[in-house]
DNA sequence: ACCTGTCTACCTACTGATAGATAGGTTGCC
DNA sequence: GGCAACCTATCTATCAGTAGGTAGACAGGT
């Protein structure tokens, strides 16, 4: 992938998971990199193709780094654990929100397919963490306790930003897993 | 109050909600109205001025809501089941997150004294809650609960609406009552 | 001769914001 | 009572700036 894309990418994703999709530019990505709108617009030749690439890349690099982390893992409380550190490096690395905690939010105002793979990034996220609670408990239950700890982290995340302190997500999580021994 | 300022900040609180600061615009309120928006200017000089107005509007009503739904319990864990059904009622009525859960992921793109109001909103609702957890937790638990609780409630509106499912709210929340009960 | 990546130049639509006019209501004074 | 002064709520017209997007030229490499 050329250079031009990734840090087209990369602007994009930081102006996003900041600001929101509608704060972010051509003209300030542009600038940020040293080139022309135009020129972006030869990469992207919609705002919402780059949105889809950007979501896309994003996607992929958080169940990479999602599935390396838990790979060694055997308890669930032990996945959970790991599963919760991937988030919490994601905000202590770029001090703002999950990209699809800001892309979700914002969804009615998205274009549909946009919305659409921001949706499908949270499903697999409950669905992941559901297939590794106890197998002793029951599917309903599983699925909402899986339910309960993404809609926990992404809230943490928001909060924590808008209160400029990382420790609130400590706090959210560490009571989030004290209850969640399974 | 005059009708039209009602209308105005009714109009720009769904947009908010719905949308996001950035993808609300007074030609669109203006429109939605039926004046122009050199009227909206008339009432509000500046959009941060519209957007501090929400705000505040909208956390005295929500902390209205929150005291009046909560006066006549007697446990924690009904105080609790309260205050999550005053969000319950807020998502299942509008259709939308939150005014705050999307004011503060996108915090960083904010005017300085919205993202402040913002964040004031979140501290009181974590103080609310930690003020009724039960005496005989510590004090950092019942803080480090009450961000838990107050998290997971922003983050299952968020999730929530992006699966465009309101099950998705009530799930979170149910795993989040079942293991709440201290 | 073609392809890649960039540029200049431009378009239309929309943004928040301002100035100044106007119509209608209210107040206060002679 | 009548009139001047003021206030309220709206309008028209306009501004500079920015949005996303397009057409076409051009330089350098294959």
């Amino acid at each position: 992938m050329s250079d031009t894309i990734t840090r087209l990418l990369d602007a994009a994703e930081t102006g996003i998971r900041l600001r929101g999709y509608h704060a972010v530019s051509f003209r300030d990505l542009a600038e940020e990199l040293g080139i022309k709108s135009s020129s972006v617009h030869y990469y992207f030749r919609q705002k919402e193709d780059l949105g889809l690439a950007v979501v896309e890349r994003y996607t992929e690099r958080v169940f990479a780094a999602l599935t390396a982390e838990t790979a060694n893992t055997e308890t669930p409380i032990d996945y959970l654990t790991a599963f919760v550190s991937v988030y919490r490096h994601a905000l202590k690395g770029s001090d703002s929100i999950c990209l699809c905690g800001m892309l979700g939010a914002e969804s009615a105002g998205l274009p549909e397919k946009l919305a659409a793979a921001v949706a499908a990034f949270f499903q697999e996220n409950i669905d992941r963490i559901a297939a590794n609670l106890p197998r002793t408990m029951p599917a309903k239950a599983r699925r909402e306790k899986a339910t309960h700890i993404l809609a926990t982290l992404q809230g943490a995340m928001t909060v924590a930003t808008s209160l400029k302190s990382q420790k609130v997500f400590d706090n959210a999580v560490r009571d989030l897993l004290a209850g969640a021994e399974v």
